[in-house]
DNA sequence: CGTCGGGGCGCAATAATTTCGCGTGCCCGA
DNA sequence: TCGGGCACGCGAAATTATTGCGCCCCGACG
C-alpha cells in the first residue's frame, strides 16, 4: 500500500478546503468569490481534492436533539487478551455498529475510546451491555454519559500552505 | 426558547435522512430512485428538514492522514471551581479553538471529554499545555493519544418511523 | 353518505449550477 | 531566449435544482 506524500497545497487550497469542511453547500460561484477564482477553477481544484483523497466524503449533519431525546456517551475500554486478532475482531464490531459514532485505539491503560449515540438512557445502558458487558474479552469499561454537548465536528486544523500563494487573476 | 416537538417522520423520511447523513453528494434524482419518490418530492422533503432544523449543516469530511502526519487525542478534564461561570468560560474556550474537534460535559469524576486534532505529537503536547496546563481552574487532565482511528462519523441512529409509510405512487 | 379542504405527489417548464473544451498567459527549465 | 506544462477565465452545453400546476387520497364535517 503506497502511502503517497501529501499533495502540495497553496493558500487558496487551504482556504477552499477550510470553507468546504465547515459548509459544503455553497455553489462554485460563491466559493470562487471568496477565494478569488472563477467557478470552473474552483471546480477543477475540488475535483483534484477528491482524486487525491483529501476529501473523504460529503455528509449532512443531523441535529441529535431535534429527533427526540438523544443520549451521547463516551466509553473507555480495556481488553483482556491483547492479541492482534482480538483487536481486529473488536474493531470490526465497532465499525459494524451504527450507534458507535467514533472509535479510537489509544495509548495508556485504556485501549479504546468510543463515542456512542443512543435514543434514551435505557438504550444507552443496553447498548453498553450488548457491546461490552457481553464480550468476555473486555476486562473493564467505564461509561461517561454526556450531560451536554459543547461542540461536535470533524474539522481538521489545516497545515499552513507549503507553496507560495498564486495571485488573483480575475478581471 | 421553545423546544419544539420532534417532527413526525415516516419511513421515507428516515430513509432519506439516513442516506444523506452518510453521503450528501447524491442528486435528487438518485435519492428519489432509492426511496421511491420523484426528484421534486425529495427536494421538498429535504427543504422541510432544513426548515425544521433536522439537518444542521452539510460538510466535506477531510481525510486527516492525507494532510501529512496528524495526531488525534482524547483528553479527560476535571475542573477545580465548578461554578456555572467557570463552566461557561471553559466551554467558550473549547468552542473557539479549531483544534478542538469535540467537547462533551459528562457525568462522573471527569467533567469533560475532549477530542483534539493536532499536526504532530509536539503540537499535541503544546496544545494540551495551552488549553489545560495553563488554566489554573483545571484540577487534573489526562491525555489519551490515539494510535489508530477505527471509525469517525457524526451519524445518528434514526428513530423508527412514527407514521405509517405512504405508498409508492410512481408509475 | 356526500362534500369540502389540506397535504403531498408527479409532471413539466424554468432557473441555476455544474461540467468541459478552448484559447491565453505565466512560470520554469533547457 | 525559447518552448512546454500548468492553471486560469470564458462561454457553450449538459445536468441538476426549483417552482407552479393540477391531481389524488384522506380525514373532517355537515
Amino acid at each position: 500500500m503506497p502511502e503517497l506524500p501529501p499533495p502540495r497545497l497553496d493558500e487558496i487550497d487551504a482556504l477552499l478546503l477550510d470553507l468546504l469542511q465547515y459548509d459544503a453547500g455553497r455553489t462554485l460561484h460563491e466559493l470562487g468569490e471568496r477565494v478569488g477564482l472563477s467557478p470552473s477553477a474552483v471546480q477543477r481544484r475540488i475535483a483534484r481534492y477528491r482524486k487525491d483523497g483529501l476529501i473523504a466524503g460529503q455528509i449532512a449533519v443531523l441535529d441529535p436533539h431535534r429527533f427526540g431525546p438523544t443520549v451521547l456517551a463516551t466509553v473507555l475500554v480495556t481488553l483482556n487478551q491483547e492479541s492482534f486478532e482480538h483487536h481486529r475482531v473488536f474493531a470490526e464490531r465497532m465499525r459494524a455498529e451504527p450507534q458507535v459514532q467514533q472509535c479510537y485505539r489509544v495509548a495508556g491503560p485504556w485501549d479504546y475510546v468510543i463515542v456512542l449515540a443512543a435514543r434514551s438512557m435505557r438504550d444507552c445502558g443496553r447498548l453498553g451491555d450488548r457491546l461490552f458487558k457481553a464480550d468476555d474479552n473486555i476486562r473493564r469499561y467505564e461509561t461517561l454519559v454526556a450531560f451536554d454537548t459543547i461542540k461536535t465536528s470533524l474539522a481538521l486544523p489545516l497545515p499552513a500552505p507549503q507553496s507560495p500563494p498564486p495571485q488573483d487573476r480575475r478581471p
